[in-house]
DNA sequence: GCATATTTGTCCGTATGTATA
DNA sequence: CTATACATACGGACAAATATG
């Protein structure tokens, strides 16, 4: 995309004035959470690794708006622990430590496993949960890997929405958007989502029978067990560096 | 403090580009995040109660900055959730729900009695926690109940440290200034925070003693009866208004 | 090591559109 | 219908730090 033709500049064009009018009516979202947006996309697709330098200019001058506004989307993805601000130097996708990574586990098991032990009977949105097995196991029959990963956060952002609370939904969403960054550390990742496609539909089996301490065991496990594979993940990347 | 002599607005001047030499060399802090300092304070003291409409001429001139920076710091609270934004209306100390309240509460719950139970022997941190209880009892022998307040929010802050994850203390900073906004409520600050003394006191001898299941046993009902109370102060609000 | 170019940091004024009294 | 205040986005000015030759 370095090569930028004509098109392809057209096709990322936010051009906010001359829009104004449609957009009054139809979306009320700001320019600045537009561009967001797109740069969320580009990261959590891998197209912007961690580590890559965001500068103003290009983007800026890519995407049609002024450095004001992308600067604001900046701050945005900032507060999103998408990016990291460097003083002077410009604004970087953020590169995730091990203990990130362990921080993210913590979180996780404090949050899921509360939700999930926590269940009333009969369990409210518990059909969210099943979706996202079916999802999940339908990605699997396409050899979507991709899309299997996508599934399983989908899988554990209903988890956390047993727990009935907007706050902790919030908070779990960015959660999940910083693992996908880690996430790009896994060289495979069929074999890094697949075997827990068994396991999910497991845990929706005990939530449906009301057993949350059950369900609450079987996922205090496949965290351990994911944590551990991205640590060490992290560690022969070092290695290899 | 409340009330604010000429002098004051002297104070908080915040002209920005006279002062830019010397600020690049002391403080790296931005214009905006000044002013959002400076409004955050004033809406926790309760100079801006909730519902307060923060006028972006009135407050702008008052501080010297442009509508553009006053924006991003309002930008800033809104992202805390202390302020609210009304489209073509302006933006609002933020005014909480019962279900709002409700919420702070459910996300308290979930992640101070997690905090607490999984302490490790001996605690990590339990310092901080016996800090926050002798400020409060300090404060009491001073008669300083808004100071018993700060103490008592400082003493569950030191309870959620102990989970010992950075991402979990940045949301419960958040949970606990939006807490603010609700103890506002409460005509007598007293009978509110100070029957909480002991239980904290109790609270930290079972931590202590590395009886985690009894520290949260404590904690909950203790959380339970002090949304009660709030909720009860909502219902009484709203016969009155 | 040094001078210069580039990039970012900060803040402002303004233009245009939109909602409300 | 007009006046007022807010919403959004742009471009410009200048300081400061970094990158470059």
């Amino acid at each position: 995309m370095g090569t930028a033709v004509p098109g392809s500049v057209r096709q990322l064009s936010l051009q906010g004035r001359a829009l104004a009018a449609d957009r009054a009516l139809l979306d009320r979202i700001s320019t600045a959470e537009r561009v967001a947006d797109v740069l969320r996309t580009r990261i959590a697709e891998g197209f912007f690794p961690p580590g890559t330098r965001l500068a103003e200019d290009a983007i800026g001058s890519g995407l049609g708006v002024s450095r004001n506004t992308l600067r604001e989307a900046f701050q945005l993805l900032t507060h999103e622990r998408l990016l990291t601000h460097e003083l002077n130097r410009g604004v970087f996708v953020r590169v995730l430590t091990v203990s990130d990574v362990a921080d993210l586990y913590r979180v996780r098991k404090l949050v899921e496993c509360a939700a999930v032990r926590g269940i009333d009977t009969p369990p409210h949105g518990a059909k969210r949960v099943a979706d996202a097995v079916v999802e999940g196991e339908q990605a699997k029959k396409q050899l979507d890997w991709q899309g299997l990963g996508t599934a399983n956060l989908h899988f554990h952002q209903a988890l956390t929405a047993l727990a009935g609370s907007p706050r902790v939904d919030e908070l779990m969403r960015r959660i999940f958007a910083e693992l996908r960054l880690v996430f790009h550390l896994m060289a495979d990742p069929r074999r890094f989502h697949e075997p827990y496609l068994a396991t999910n539909r497991e845990i929706l089996g005990r939530i449906d029978n009301g057993d949350g301490p059950g369900a609450e065991q079987l996922l205090a496990a496949y965290l351990d067990k994911a944590q551990q594979q991205l640590v060490d993940a992290y560690a022969q990347r070092t290695t290899d560096g």
